[in-house]
DNA sequence: ACCTGAACACCGTTCAAGT
DNA sequence: ACCTGAACACCGTTCAAGT
């Protein structure tokens, strides 16, 4: 056999080519990373094991030597994500604005990656970053003089707040989607103008305050409800802190 | 043609028939009768439209004529689990411990039906029974004085939460599922080993506290963590009651 | 060790055809 | 109006075979 082609240089009006593997060559890094920018690009129902071995140029059996099934994949997925989060200096004197921007950090993240959430709540994440945002949050509540079986119950609850607010904006954006729009606001205001109409058209004597009050109901958007919610929690929290 | 045979008395010694009906009269309510039994019985990824036409003797393509698809579907069955919410007569000067009570009823039937709260997530119930549960939380927070306004953020936050919790636990049950558990205790010693293993295997100078708190972080089970964050809420939503 | 094609046992939904 | 079989375009995973 003739020496192979890599040993001379290529000719300077040739257009650069990747490294000539004739085969790609998979890694578990590429895998995540192909998976998360389906998920980002076409939302949770679009991400297949089939799809990602598409876009890898291969079939889907080749997946399996790096990845030992879709769940693990998502798993792996959430925790690439968890590693965009960016955590403060802990400061137990300041845990509950620091428990906030953390929240408002996790929220902005997941915001970034929205069906992310779809992946957490579908398994148990015990990956390398997720392990990082635990030891931040909960390190704060003990360093604030919580007891740890406390601010074990305490960070649970808020993880669980967190992941499942996420949860729930992911499936507007899935049904923004399917209805083929594009601009979230434009979404929005078609999902009011349909409650507003669906409670107007219910019996009053049946249910009197919901009727009276849907413009109440539809005045507060998502970021609103979250923050609302994440006060409520702190408030709570921060209640059962000792000596505050 | 002869009479047909329904005519003549079956002799006794044949086993009792169903009503001699050729092919299956198929209606709503039985499609989701169907589904929630088959959610119950075998979890919510063995909810399948196939399935369910399978159980009543049918191709798939029948069930079309009474639902417009899965996502109607698992709605319906949302809010078929909805009506078996017991809801006490409202009393506003009461609105806390009501809604304490509501809280832990709506555990209570979620928990019956461990997965329906995935089906929850996975659209937005408008049901009838669904806007019962609705009209009475938000009823009590309005007549117990709170603004419209932040009433619909409470009872949205609130709502969040109990579905969010279901659906935690509803992860747990498919994974006991899979692992061919039968006994939720079993279950649970077992993923509690898991964790503590996983956890003392850590790098104790990155996650110390983790580390040093295992057995604190997995002491509390999931009525204790659910209660824990009720109260959280509960108390949230009480700081922010007028003239309380 | 890593990759592959083919196969297995599934999905949700549509559609033309039947009654 | 309701039901049906067949088809379409998908799934996740396994397995024997290749390099």
């Amino acid at each position: 056999m003739s020496k192979d082609s890599r040993d001379v240089p290529a000719p300077p009006w040739r257009k650069p080519r990747r490294p000539a593997q004739v085969k790609r060559q998979l890694n578990q890094e590429l895998i995540v990373e192909t998976g998360l920018a389906i998920l980002d690009a076409e939302g949770f129902d679009a991400l297949s094991m089939r799809r990602v071995a598409q876009e890898l140029e291969t079939g889907p059996a080749s997946l399996y030597a790096h990845v030992s099934g879709k769940e693990e994949l998502l798993e792996l997925i959430y925790d690439r994500v968890c590693a965009e989060i960016r955590l403060p200096e802990p400061d137990p004197s300041r845990w509950k604005e620091q428990l906030r921007e953390y929240a408002l950090e996790v929220h902005r993240v997941f915001g970034e990656h929205a069906d992310v959430a779809r992946a957490a709540l579908a398994s148990i994440p015990t990956g390398e970053h997720s392990l990082r945002t635990g030891e931040f949050t909960y390190g704060l509540l003990i360093e604030a003089g919580m007891s740890p079986r406390e601010a074990s119950l305490a960070m649970d609850r808020l993880t669980l707040y967190l992941v499942g607010d996420a949860y729930e904006a992911s499936v507007h954006w899935a049904r923004m989607r399917a209805a083929g729009m594009r601009d979230p606001r434009e979404y929005f205001e078609a999902f009011i103008r349909q409650i507003t109409t669906y409670y107007r058209a219910l019996p009053r004597e049946r249910f009197p305050h919901l009727y009276d009050h849907v413009d109440d109901l539809t005045a507060d958007g998502g970021e609103a409800r979250f923050e609302y919610g994440l006060e409520l929690l702190l408030d709570g929290i921060e209640a059962r802190m000792p000596r505050t």
